[in-house]
DNA sequence: AATCGTCTGTGCGACACCACGCATAAGCGC
DNA sequence: GCGCTTATGCGTGGTGTCGCACAGACGATT
């Protein structure tokens, strides 16, 4: 177990500070098809990107790709967590999408903007394959398992965003709380979230204040047991019973969109 | 001038009226070049379009879309606008992005999902030239600009998207308001708008209440004249130095990634 | 011109969330 | 073990938005 930091821009309207996250070790990375877009694949489409799929950790706290910079690798996750944040001019952001081994990140390589105003960072560290956008685009061009598997999954994405959209203008924060503890569940082994108040209340855009509030009513009825940096998950049952509707809307969309059994993690 | 009523579904929480949307007559369509994405295409790409792209009115208040259901067409608008809605489970709703001339209506087609959890509806009466899914599907197959413009401007609906998610989270109704000002204008070729705050209110998930605060203000200064079921921009400058960065963060993208002169509309 | 439905303006209490400041406790490096 | 750093807990006051209730104003219809 190390310790990765990480200092971010401004996080939270009038708030400065810098926020730490947890990483860890990979004595043995896990192998391509843990990631569910690959593994979904006909194999003989899996056999031909598999030469060009480098493996690279991620370190929690390092951004895959800055806003407005040009993507020159398609990143598909086996492991961590990777969260899409749009950062506003006066330094407010917030996070508009997760995604965890479901998924990619680059999709504007393949969408054709090259670039996008918002970034990703890796939220959990973890572990991912990537591969030149320019090489896959080629690809792209004369195979169409991929795209359509990469399509659908840029449709799911989307209702992940818009669904966040709503969810931001009509639910408590103590919902979102519980939408986001389940996210982040589903997308690691364990039920110890290796994060601290400030961390989170970053990534959801709201004051950390809000997040201990929450948490601490959570605690308070046996769901979670939060310590020093930890979130530890206790009763997940009635956190979904807490949760808004948001978070079943998504996972049906992305159960829907692609091949099972997809963002039935955990 | 004829008048187009339509009842949703609960708007707001709490709240179970309808509202009206103002329409309009359609004596000489406009051309189907006045969608911005067909006018992007190559002449011989836009020639094998034509023939299977069909005119049909927008009525204000009718859906293009049910969430959830199969979307047989795409349609390129030309005039009026459509407003992309999510519904949650108590009947809150709330606009996630709105399209024009600029845009399409119908991406699941291409995307490969059919269809998608939110609904769009027609906040503006005007026009719309539409294909069957079906077909396009099969040209874009074998035809490689469309499939890229498509996919662009995919990615700056996803934008807009993420966006309006953490304009949601950080600014106030008054900015807010003045981006949804804006973003009509931009779509259509008066100042003045026919909305009540009632329908505007019910688009951004607000209360009804919170719009016509925010339009007194705005009335007070002189940007806008509203009247019955009219809100009139006198001063658009003004309200561009109202409103959030959201605007124009998005407005620049979509000029970014589709050819000009897009949505340089207005 | 009178009527009636609807849209608009306003006031008030409640609540969620924010901003700031500070005390306390937990875990890390030494 | 000790001290320092950093995460967490909490209180106080302020603001933005909600939810409800009601009055007036407008305009379409008759």
């Amino acid at each position: 177990m190390m310790r990765e930091q990480f200092e971010t821009t401004k996080l939270h309207k009038g708030n400065g500070k810098g926020f730490f996250f947890i990483g860890c070790d990979h004595d043995k990375p896990p192998a391509p098809t843990q990631n569910l877009l690959l593994a979904a694949l006909p194999h003989s489409d899996y056999e031909r990107l598999l030469p060009y799929l480098t493996g690279v950790p991620l370190m929690a706290g390092s951004t895959l790709h800055g806003a407005g910079n040009k993507e020159n690798y398609l990143y598909f996750l086996v492991e961590g967590r990777v969260s899409r944040i749009h950062v506003l001019a006066d330094g407010a952001q917030a996070e508009f999408a997760v995604t965890g081994r479901e998924g990619v990140i680059g999709l504007p390589a393949i969408l054709g903007g090259e670039s996008m105003p918002s970034y990703a960072i890796t939220s959990e560290s973890g572990y991912a394959y990537r591969i030149e956008s320019s090489r896959l685009k080629t690809m792209l061009e004369e195979n169409g398992a991929v795209v359509q598997l990469l399509l659908r999954y840029t449709q799911a994405l989307m209702t992940q965003i818009a669904q966040n959209c709503v969810c931001n203008r009509h639910h408590t924060i103590e919902q979102q709380l519980c939408r986001w503890l389940l996210n982040s569940l589903d997308r690691t082994d364990t039920n110890d979230l290796g994060v601290t108040h400030e961390a989170i209340a970053a990534l959801m855009g709201v004051r950390r204040e809000s997040v201990t509030e929450s948490m601490s009513y959570l605690k308070k009825r046996g769901v979670i047991q939060p310590s020093r940096g930890h979130v530890v998950v206790l009763d997940r049952q009635r956190l979904e019973a807490s949760v808004c509707e948001c978070y079943s809307v998504v996972k049906r969309e992305y159960d829907r969109l692609l091949p099972e059994p997809h963002l039935k993690l955990a």
